[in-house]
Order: C-alpha cells, then sequence, then structure tokens
DNA sequence: GAGAAATGCGAGCGGTCGCTCGTGTTTGCC
DNA sequence: GGCAAACACGAGCGACCGCTCGCATTTCTC
C-alpha cells in the first residue's frame, strides 16, 4: 500500500485553525437546532444561520446533513467515553445495588444534562440512514454492559431472562431521562431519586440476596 | 343568523357510503404509513396510493394532512374508551397492587397491540400543532387518571410526589410499551410480565401497606 | 331519465429543503 | 509580495411535498 505520504486517509483535507473553529460553531449550532426540532424537522439551512455562516461554508465542512449527525453522535460518544467511560463495569460490581445505581447512573445523567442533544439524537426515530446505525450501535454496546453487570450480580440467571431484565432497564433509563431532562432544580434532582427507585425496586427482587430490606 | 337549515355545521357535507367507506381506507392507510415513517415523514401522496386512491380523492375528505391524524386519533381514542373505557379507576381501587396492574394494564396492552399506530401518533416527538395538542390532552388525561389512582392507595401521599409518582409510572409503560410492541409471541408475553414487574418494584414501596418488606 | 350532488382523477402550482457552483476573500508558506 | 489553498458567500437548481383545480364519472333524488 502507498501509505507512507498519506498522513491520514480520513481526513484528506488541510484545515486551518479557523476551520476547526467553523467546524465546532457548526456542530454547536446543530445541537442546538436538533434539540429545538430534532433530525428530519431540522434544515441545514438553519443550522448554517444558527452558526452564523452560509449554506455554502456549511458544506465546505460536511459533505451532507446526515455527516453532521453522525459527527456530533461520534464527538459525543467519544466524549462519554474519555470522561466517565470505564466506570461503568469496572469495580462497581461488587457494590450492593443502591450503591451501584449512584456509581453508574450519576455520571450518565449529568452527561446527558450537560448535552442534551445525546438523548434526541439517540433516542429519536426520525433519524434515518446512516445516524440511526451509529444509534443501534450504542444502544447495543451499552445494553450489552448492562448485561454484563447484571451477570455479575446473577450469574445463573437465564440468558434470555438477563437480555429482557437489561433491555426493560434501559428502556426505563432512557424515558426517566426524558423525564429528568424535562425538568430543572428541585424537580429535576427529584426525578432523578424516582428513576433510581424505579430502577431499584425492579432489579432489588431479581439481584436478589437481602438488598431488598438493605436500602438505604 | 341563518342557522334554521343548516342540520349539523360540524358536518357540512353528505356522505355516501361510498364515502364513508373511502375515509375508513384512508384512515387503515395512514395509520399504516404512519407506523412505518411517522408522522410527518409520511407524505400525503404515500397514503392516497396506499388507500389505492389519488390525492385529490384524499384531499376530498380531509381538507389537509393534520385532519387525517387529528380523526385518526380522535377515532382510537373514541374507542378506547368504548372497549376499556371507565375500567380504568372504578372498581379496582381496592384490589391488591399485583391484581390492580393487571386489571389496569391489560386491556391497555392489548389495545395498543391491536393499534400500533395510537402509540406512534401519541408518543412520536415528531407530531406538529394540533396533533401534538391532541398528545398533551390525552396524555394529561390519563395521566390524571393514574394520579387519582395512586390517590385512593396513599392518600396521605404529598400532592407533588404523587405527580412524579404518576409521571414516572406513565412514562415507564409508555416506554414498555415500545418494547411490547417491538416483539411477538413468546418474547412479548415476556415483556409484559417484565413491564407489570417493574411497575410493581416501583409502586410496591409507595402504596405501601405490607406489599413490601420494608422501605425508607 | 334528468339534474344535482358526491366521488374520483392526476397534472401541476407554490413552497421548502438539501445541496451546488461560480466567485470573491483570507490565510499559510516561500 | 506573490501564489496556492482554504475559507466564505448566496443565488439558485432539482426534487419532493402539501395541496388545488378543472374535469370526468357515479350515485342519489325526483
Amino acid at each position: 500500500m502507498t501509505e507512507s505520504q498519506v498522513a491520514r486517509p480520513a481526513n484528506p483535507r488541510r484545515r486551518q485553525a479557523r476551520g476547526e473553529r467553523r467546524i465546532q460553531q457548526l456542530l454547536d449550532a446543530a445541537a442546538s437546532v436538533f434539540c429545538r426540532t430534532g433530525y428530519t424537522s431540522a434544515s441545514t439551512n438553519a443550522i448554517a444561520r444558527e452558526a452564523g455562516v452560509s449554506p455554502g461554508t456549511l458544506y465546505q465542512f460536511f459533505p451532507n446533513k446526515e455527516a453532521i449527525a453522525v459527527e456530533l453522535g461520534d464527538r459525543l460518544t467519544q466524549q462519554m467515553r474519555d470522561t466517565h467511560g470505564v466506570a461503568f463495569t469496572d469495580k462497581n460490581a461488587a457494590l450492593p445495588l443502591g450503591e451501584m445505581l449512584d456509581v453508574v447512573l450519576d455520571p450518565l445523567i449529568e452527561f446527558n444534562c450537560a448535552n442534551p442533544v445525546f438523548l434526541t439524537l439517540i433516542c429519536s426515530s426520525d433519524t434515518p440512514g446512516a445516524v440511526a446505525e451509529e444509534h443501534a450501535a450504542l444502544h447495543a454496546a451499552l445494553q450489552t454492559r448492562v448485561e454484563e453487570l447484571i451477570g455479575t450480580y446473577v450469574p445463573e440467571l437465564a440468558p434470555e431472562r438477563r437480555t429482557r431484565i437489561a433491555t426493560m432497564a434501559f428502556a426505563l433509563f432512557k424515558a426517566g431521562l426524558e423525564l429528568i431532562l424535562s425538568h430543572e432544580g428541585e424537580d429535576r434532582e427529584a426525578y432523578i431519586t424516582e428513576v433510581k427507585n424505579c430502577l431499584y425496586g425492579y432489579l432489588a427482587p431479581v439481584i436478589g440476596t437481602e438488598a431488598a430490606s438493605a436500602r438505604h
């Protein structure tokens, strides 16, 4: 292969600092517009306007509308991994259920509150094509983590049931996240508690042991 | 006013049996297309094509695209009320939590399995204008029912917390419904059980009595 | 059977959207 | 300073969508 001279085949164009700044502006604008109207209803002209540039400038940096959402999704997932990534299944398998939920959920909730567009991109059903694949991949990855986590608590659980429980817990958390994001201040805190209570009540009987009476 | 001769101002046009049949065809086609692509992405031409009529014929019976979704929603809510309507808060307030969940949820689940477009219309976030208002109204009505139901079990509960619990339980059920609808056969039954388990685990400590061995 | 009303058709209008292109401006490099 | 590349612009193209309109056909009513 003649890779010796090709530095990065994925980045065929040499960007200036101004270009990188524009890209960030455009992604921020896209996040804002996606949050307000969803992916399909968001027009590229609106994104460009929100970023303060012309439509032509937008297409200087992104080949099409889909690429904007994909890049946004990539950066967000990368950021999520960087910030609170591996803390998902690492050492918290030994924790009691209540504490484990705090350790696992708090970073996820915090991240989603700081980046509400993430939930919009990942959970909205109006994201066609490549964006939907991105969503499906991340969804599968996260759910596998949940499954593994459950497996460490109840290894004897039938695989099908474990999958179902992970799916249910994940769906429950997503629904709860939307409630959390749609409130602020004290209300938000209260809903966070509510979501945790809900997951606790669901998982405690599954995890078994005598955790049901160990809630502090 | 010259209303003496106007029989029904809401139905200014005299429909033939053929027209009523066409309306039903169009609504069925719309339900199918809405389920496949969501409201905004569903084109009126596609609905007409699915119903086997021309675009012009569609607009003989509906003033615009929104009216199709509104009429569909109206008929579905009416059908829901007719079939399993008042059984929601009536006599089941005295039942133990587990049985109450069966009595309340089973008809709702059955209805949504038979009419999957209902969840699409009511929960999808890409329904603008009048359809969204319809959704908000029904959502509020159902949630009020849930609140009342919780109130009969735990009258001493603080109103804000009762609202939060009803909101959470309702969101949980909607998320569960999507899981249920996306599976069939045994899987579907298993997810129904899972959703009920989830709601039970969440509500049992709230309802209190001796349902849960401990809380707080 | 005749007239009126309801039903049915489909080309196409106005508008929006994703995206392009020709052209002008700024920046990095020698 | 000069030149090529990156950046920026915005009018506008093609496609699609919601919806209309003129006209043909079927059905109801008498």
